[in-house]
DNA sequence: ATCCTACAATGGACTCTGTCTAAGTCAAAC
DNA sequence: GTTTGACTTAGACAGAGTCCATTGTAGGAT
């Protein structure tokens, strides 16, 4: 658990009560928030950290490699913290629940490069869409 | 070219003025027009045309199934007119840019039964994403 | 051809995400 | 313990999209 926060330290990074907070609310659950989800828990913790800094904070753990964002809608963006394991979106359609998921193959060589245009192509983000069991049988 | 409207009009659309301009502007540019630059040529138009028709316009379009909608980042979602052939998209990091590909392979088919979690699974996205060539030599 | 009315358009206020800034605060190097 | 510049804050701001009450009109009925 604290072996994000060891990483980030040996990266240089100040550590401070808010970047603390943020980086435990992210490592804590597995599940895709919203920056606005990471604040309202953050605030549980810390309840005087401010919006800005959640966004700041979540922006350099994205740079920094260790949360993926996900754009999976036109709604909010989302973090995911699972950013060490390559893996692909499930999203539901109705509700907006998401689920990682690990498809064979590999897309990227899916790309003949008479389809790149000159493009120099360096990432692919699969998602499938459906519905979850619960809005299926709704 | 007015195959669009003929189609539109036999599903019981009430043909106005509008959406007249608004399916014409999307069926004459097969580029990915944001909401906004669809209303900057329908305005060129018809310019009396609001902001408010030109979403309601396309959201009906993309619920008729005629245009698809393409959410690549948070800036804005972009109207790709192309919705009849099944196609991804290459999309530029830094300007934005998108294009039409065609990817061999299926990766509806790469999603095994044990990654679906229960969840009826009926489409895929793919988005490849890089720079291109413009900006990639800046 | 005219009338009706349900559907469509208008525009302005509003919401929701996210960014920016100026001023204050504090972690950590010394 | 001081110093210092990176970090945080609150709130203003901005862009994209939605809502709603009002006004307009396409197209069927007469």
């Amino acid at each position: 658990m604290s072996d994000l926060l060891e990483r980030l330290r040996g990266r240089g990074w100040r550590m401070t009560a808010q970047r603390r907070v943020v980086a435990e609310v992210l490592n804590g659950e597995h599940v895709h928030l919203t920056a606005d989800e990471v604040h309202a828990r953050a605030v549980a913790k810390l309840p005087e950290i401010s919006r800005a800094t959640v966004y700041n904070t979540l922006g350099e753990l994205v740079s920094l490699g260790e949360v993926l964002e996900v754009t999976t809608d036109k709604r909010a963006k989302r973090y995911d913290p699972n950013a060490h394991r390559p893996h692909h979106h499930l999203v539901c359609a109705r509700c907006g629940a998401i689920r990682d998921v690990h498809p064979s193959g590999n897309p990227l060589a899916d790309l003949p490069d008479s389809e790149r245009f000159g493009f120099t192509v360096s990432d692919v983000e699969v998602t499938y869409r459906g519905l979850c069991p619960n809005c299926a049988s709704a």
